[in-house]
RNA sequence: GCACCCGUAGCUCAGCUGGAUAGAGCGCUGCCCUCCGAAGGCAGAGGUCUCGCGUUCGAAUCGCGACGGGUGCACCA
């Protein structure tokens, strides 16, 4: 149950009724009807800017709008009281009866309070982390992986059918260079010493590949010519990398559902199909394209090119998709590999990249406009970097000196759903600073731990509940009085615990799962200010001795909350805690 | 030089896509444990939402222009 929307529903009814009787002319656009929960509680429980949006549009004074809506919408049962505020705002109190409507609707039918069905079950293509298969993914790749299984979930919480995808670059010549050093690794299995010339991977990862290589095959390709083993390596090194990372991935709750290789583009022809598909639009020319303005390269000379024309479609200049020694760019397999998803109807992709790629976001959207006529859209979220602290100063980190965080390192350390929370803390477009010693710490200045910290409490009373005799599953739950929450705290925690479904909807359409975790913050102060409150006030403790029905009432309130944090987590992939250890 | 992102309390950041007196945490001041978990809670102080112009009933939010910070800029991915 959606209170927020049940309420627009009404005032677009009665609007409809006026309309009837000719209050408001018939042609109007309800699309800037708004009804949110007001700043100021005292204004109510919901507020609507429906007269001020229609007043220029119905060529009507606002008020007189006002003033007619807020007697239809005084006529439902919902509505307990309508005024009428500024310069036309209608304030609206609901009956006190409403919350315990919503949690009832939660208690019925918990694993479904804040679904919904906008996502149409539209098919979602959403690709993320899509890191080279060179190595282990660090902290950079972890916040990203991070936004974009949670980005998923939260559009399939709201009916979309989402596929999780990730792109392995394992086309290019950094796969020729991991081989090598694979091979390198190899011969020192073999006891040969080894040195890494620049432009190798010497990290220490690769000790056991090389050494796998060895039980596999012996010495069959020490000292043997490079042209004997390379591809063969490649492809072991391949599986040996997408096999630590997909490790890594599953340390962090995540799998993919489709891994598509960039390396099945080549040679069979989907990269030319691709290109020709732009070809036959006319987009696709031989040309040569002016040197950068205000950043001077030595190195440029002019050279002809194959390029796309990006410009077409907003891009600031056209872009090559095959080099002038006829090879194709690193943009070609890109554009094939996204005319794949085309062919896959998928209705909407969402590419999920680190922000130092932004500026291929204009091409890759040409490229899908291009590619699909313009049907299919193509949103490209940026995930901008983590800095690494530890206990307030910053963490340097170097690859030479070994002090190279792992996404595996970090999970070991704080574990998957701290990171995870954590990572979901801050928008995708900021900066996030990650401290490895205060995702720990267990204060409110914590927010994973002060979220856990409320479900745990909330699962306390409940144990508490059934030591003293208390029925305590939903059914029964959903079947008691709640009459008795009449204590603003308790219809504050109420009102938010309705906001949920609201709060996920916008969530979704904005594309920004962190919206969830600061709701989760917000919802767990008010738990635990309601709490407190009960400290000072006997009356408003949830366990009221010899008095089940309000006892009931109050556990169905906080049980509500502890469903919706739950639920909460679980879009973010963190598990809720029964206890706090 | 151009493009994209960012600029909100002393610090770190939210701000529901245009709504009413701009919020939270940290830090600062002062309170609350005979008690379902004080690992908490309450109250106070703290703001020219970087600046200017515009759009309109109404702007932190939208547009334009400055200023400041970050990222990226053919033939590497």
């Amino acid at each position: 149950m959606n209170v927020f929307g049940e309420i627009r529903n009404l005032i677009i009814a009665s609007l409809n009724e006026m309309q009837v009787l000719a209050d408001l002319p018939n042609d109007l656009n309800f699309d800037l009807v708004a009804v949110e929960p007001p700043r100021n509680s005292n204004h109510g429980d919901m507020a609507t800017n429906a007269a001020m949006v229609l007043a220029s549009q119905s060529r009507k004074k606002p008020l007189d709008i006002a003033s007619k809506l807020a007697v239809h919408l005084g006529h439902s049962p919902l509505v307990e009281a309508v005024e009428i505020a500024g310069p036309g705002f209608i304030n609206i109190r609901l009956t006190a009866n409403v919350w315990g409507t919503v949690l009832r609707a939660i208690l019925e039918d918990p694993l479904a309070y804040g679904r919904s069905n906008i996502g149409a079950a539209k098919k979602v293509n959403i690709e993320y982390v899509s890191a080279n298969p060179t190595g282990p993914l660090h902290v950079g790749h972890t916040r990203g992986a991070v936004f974009g299984d949670a980005l998923a979930s939260l559009l399939d919480f709201v009916g979309f059918n989402v596929t999780r995808e990730y792109y392995i670059n394992d086309g290019g010549a950094q796969v020729d260079v991991l081989a090598r050093s694979v091979y390198l690794r190899y011969l020192e299995a073999h006891g040969q010493k080894i040195i890494f010339a620049d432009g190798t991977y010497p990290g220490d990862y690769l000790i056991e590949v090389g050494q796998a290589l060895k039980d596999k095959v012996g010495d069959a390709f020490v000292d043997k010519d490079e042209a004997m083993w390379l591809a063969e390596l490649r492809q072991f090194s391949i599986d040996a990398m997408m096999k630590l990372i997909k490790t890594d991935l599953l340390a962090l709750g995540i799998k993919i559902d489709v891994y598509f290789s960039e390396k099945s583009l080549y040679g069979t022809g989907r990269i030319e199909s691709a290109i020709s598909n732009l070809r036959d639009k006319g987009l696709i020319y031989e040309g040569t394209l002016d040197p950068p303005k205000g950043k001077t390269d030595v190195d440029w000379e002019p050279r002809k090119q194959t390029l796309f024309k990006s410009t077409n479609y907003g891009d600031d200049v056209d872009r090559p998709v095959q080099k002038s020694d006829g090879n194709w760019t690193y943009f070609a397999p890109d554009v094939a590999y996204h005319f794949d998803k085309l062919t896959r109807d998928f209705n909407h992709l969402i590419d999920v990249l680190g922000a130092d790629h932004g500026g291929y976001v204009k091409r890759m959207k040409a490229a899908v406009t291009a590619l699909s006529d313009g049907q299919t859209s193509l949103d490209i979220k940026l995930i901008q970097l983590v800095r690494l602290y530890k206990n307030g100063v910053p963490f340097k980190m170097s690859k030479r000196a070994g002090t190279f965080v792992t996404l595996r390192e970090l999970v070991d350390r704080v574990g998957a759903d701290a990171t995870r929370f954590v990572m979901l803390t801050r928008k995708n477009d900021a900066p996030l600073d990650f401290d490895f010693d205060k995702v720990l710490e267990q204060t409110k200045e914590n927010p994973i731990f002060y979220v856990q910290y409320a479900h745990a409490r909330i699962c306390s009373v409940m144990r508490k509940a059934t030591e003293i005799g208390l029925a305590i599953d939903d059914a029964t739950l959903a079947g008691s009085d709640l009459d008795s929450l009449i204590d603003s705290a308790e219809i504050t925690l109420a009102a938010k615990v309705a906001e949920f479904p609201r709060l996920v909807d916008i969530a979704a359409r904005s594309n920004e799962p962190h919206r969830i975790a600061f709701y989760l913050y917000e919802l767990a102060s008010d738990f635990h200010s309601l709490w407190n409150k009960g400290q000072e006030q006997p009356r408003l403790r949830f366990l009221q001795e010899n008095n089940p029905s309000t006892s009931y009432a109050k556990i169905s309130l906080i049980r509500s909350a502890a469903v919706v944090i739950s639920a909460g987590l679980g879009i973010l992939g963190v598990t809720p805690v029964q206890e706090m250890r």
